[in-house]
DNA sequence: ACAGCCATGTAACTTGTTACATGATTTT
DNA sequence: AAAATCATGTAACAAGTTACATGGCTGT
């Protein structure tokens, strides 16, 4: 939902139209993660479609205006006094491959910790370097970017402290031990009698 | 492609039925994410779709079983092998909230960083109480359990931790400094001349 | 008999994302 | 004249998610 709010949270500001909501997106979030221009017209309809934007007037460089409806306004309101909510539905893949890898019979969970370790440690050594150079880019806010990038940074670290705790607890349980087969004779209820 | 990868990656260790699959996903990343039945079968198609499963025979109790292919070991070996990467593409939804409310005029970003952090630091505090009363479900895997825990703790701790320093770079520098206007006056390339 | 679980499946929908078509204007 | 950029849009797809339909079996 982060496009969409964005955009809407954009024109709450006022009207704009479709290319230029891509630069007021980029200038406010930085260049990294740049957004494709044609998900600003697709996000738009989806907006209109649901009554929260509505397609305005057309100035006389040809610029299709879309300006914000009052739910759309509420809708901004209530995103910004509400918190992220993250534990639900969120699954976290690397969580998820981890928790797997440990528990699949025939998987070295060690080698993908390991392997994971040295890669996050290399990103997060990667984006301190890119923190340090100052971004020249143009028309960037400076405390965004900042924001940003720490954000990235203070994951990475949480991800490569969470990748040393994992490492330990795995050593600390052998793989007979922790490793669960496919459970063949399960209860086995209902549905039977039927195919070949 | 969490559930995706995760479905492939048990199927590797034998065939299963769909059911079977859902229950041995959720013994090994927890009872948390529940995963609706329905989207085992929409993922089973997908994946056969692709060449990586194949629909195998049906038992005795009707239980339709499924197989993977070598294309689809091959798959689970690479996948395992290689690091989750990370930086591209995922855009972190409360990153990009904090830095248009830091740079859109009129919006409190303290105000909302303030939010976040309270409701954060809640369920923080909520994960770790979770994380010491033991689960007592049944059968699901200790250490698979023990490691997702970690992971969401890890993971609130430094976005706690973000929200501090955060509120602490947006004290220091005052809306007026750090809010960026619609930019009206742009360049206005291209496409002139066409409606009223 | 009836509730509830096991089990398979279908249909619809959401957001995100990319590739492409089209054309005008500015710059070189 | 050609290339790059501005600008709008369309079409298609991926992955996740939910709601629903259908039945059969088990336990009360």
């Amino acid at each position: 939902m982060s496009v969409r709010q964005s955009l809407l949270a954009i024109l709450d500001q006022g009207p704009c139209y479709g290319y230029q909501l891509r630069a007021e997106f980029a200038r406010r979030t930085g260049a990294a993660w740049p957004l494709n221009v044609g998900q600003i017209y697709n996000t738009l309809d989806r907006l209109e479609r649901d009554g929260l934007v509505a397609r305005g007037e057309t100035d006389a460089h040809g610029h299709v205006f879309w300006t914000i409806t009052p739910a759309g306004s509420r809708e901004v309101a209530a995103w910004l006094a509400s918190p992220v909510e993250r534990a639900a539905g969120t699954r976290d893949e690397l969580a998820v491959k981890l928790a797997l890898a440990a528990t699949l019979p025939g998987v070295d969970a060690a080698r993908v910790i390991d392997t994971q370790r040295q890669a996050s440690a290399a990103r997060l050594a990667a984006l301190r370097n890119a923190r340090a150079a100052a971004a020249d880019e143009v028309e960037v806010s400076p405390i965004a970017q900042s924001l940003l990038a720490d954000a990235v940074v203070f994951s990475a670290e949480a991800e490569v402290r969470w990748l040393d705790h994992a490492a330990t607890i795995v050593a600390q349980h052998p793989a007979a031990s922790r490793s669960l087969p496919l459970a063949t004779e399960r209860p086995r209820r209902g549905r039977p009698t039927a195919a070949a």
